[in-house]
DNA sequence: TATAGTGAGTAAGTGTTACTTACCTAAATC
DNA sequence: GATTTAGGTAAGTAACACTTACTCACTATA
């Protein structure tokens, strides 16, 4: 408790929320520190005390974001039996959390990917988690005979991924809305039965 | 001819090209337009005679590498019959674009998404063709029953260019090889046939 | 109960960066 | 033969991310 107030400054959460509101309307790129500061009601030079640069803000914002994303998706995970329902959970509780949720979808779909420096944060390593957790449920998919075991589990991971990703991709970007349950039926339906007759 | 030269005088190209030459390199923002005019042996100001700013640079030198990229995909698609080998074709001449062009693939999945300029540029009237082109085919098959009509087309179409994007994004980003055909057969049969048994 | 230390926050810089302006020169157009 | 125009330069400038040196308030301890 005491620990957790000497960790998060009433400054820190100011200026984090205060990114995440200018984030939500901006890209990363437009903000400047001037305006979180202002926004923040502090001082720029405060952003420097808590984040080592704006990118360190970007990805330690990022992942508080996939903190909860993370923690809801291996829940319902741990309610379902077989591989493929778990996966068509997953597919189901990423659009969701995209959906609801622009901001992280918009750093971690748009922003964060093109600088290496992300590859080293600890927001990085939750995603390594997320995916390994899919890749598990894959291969333990195939071991079932769920899964047909002749294709390459890395690539059903990226294709899997990639459809997820991708199928909200221009909504996040233009700000439409996106109809969860007819889009995530519709992935499972091509990944899981394919989209052949 | 003559107003080939016109449009491309040798200053724009030299700039052009130096900024392709340091995108295999770094990434977008790191590169500063000292750099590039450097590189290019030209001064700064010549830049913003060709180009309105740094993005539209950006924009530019992505439109004409789409050019290319496009160019071969139509032309291999005319020689396939079926809907389903139009994918395919494009599924592996996706892959193939982007693992033989990492500057291309950097700008177009990497960069210019997380700006709504891009929205507005000519690079980007590319990519809605070619999305188009997709979409086309799409509704072709279902009407020939090649293809289940179940399903939206619009999610069809998202799930096949994220699994594209996905299955070489880790590889573009880490510049690790790409096998084109192992993970073109892999998409391909999880999306016609699908993952499961 | 002084005092030394520490964490939260400020104010005023600084070097770099993207971009601008004014200018030059040579060739094309009238 | 004058003038517009296209390719290119040089020397700026405002704004930006980030730094430095400094308060002030609180707290542990001698």
């Amino acid at each position: 408790m005491l620990n957790e107030k000497r960790s998060h400054p009433p400054g820190r959460i100011k200026i984090m929320k205060s990114f995440s509101r200018l984030m939500a309307k901006n890209d990363f790129h437009s903000i400047t520190t001037a305006q979180i500061a202002k926004n923040a009601t502090v001082t720029e030079g405060l952003i420097y005390k808590y984040f080592k640069d704006k990118k360190d803000l970007l990805y330690q914002v990022l992942n508080e974001h996939f903190y909860e994303f993370q923690a809801k998706i291996e829940n319902r995970i741990a309610n379902e039996d077989t591989s493929i329902r778990q996966l068509e959970v997953i597919i189901y509780s990423s659009l969701e959390s995209y959906a609801d949720n622009r901001v992280f979808s918009k750093i971690l779909l748009l922003e964060v990917r093109n600088s290496q420096e992300f590859f080293k944060s600890c927001a990085y390593e939750r995603v390594q988690h997320y995916s390994r957790t899919i890749l598990k449920i894959i291969k333990t998919g195939m071991a079932n005979k769920e899964l047909r075991s002749d294709i390459d589990a890395l690539t059903l991971r990226k294709v899997i991924l990639g459809a997820i990703e991708h199928a909200c991709l221009g909504e996040i970007i233009f700000g439409r809305e996106v109809d969860i349950d007819q889009v995530s039926t519709d992935i499972s339906t091509i990944l899981f039965n394919g989209a052949g007759i």
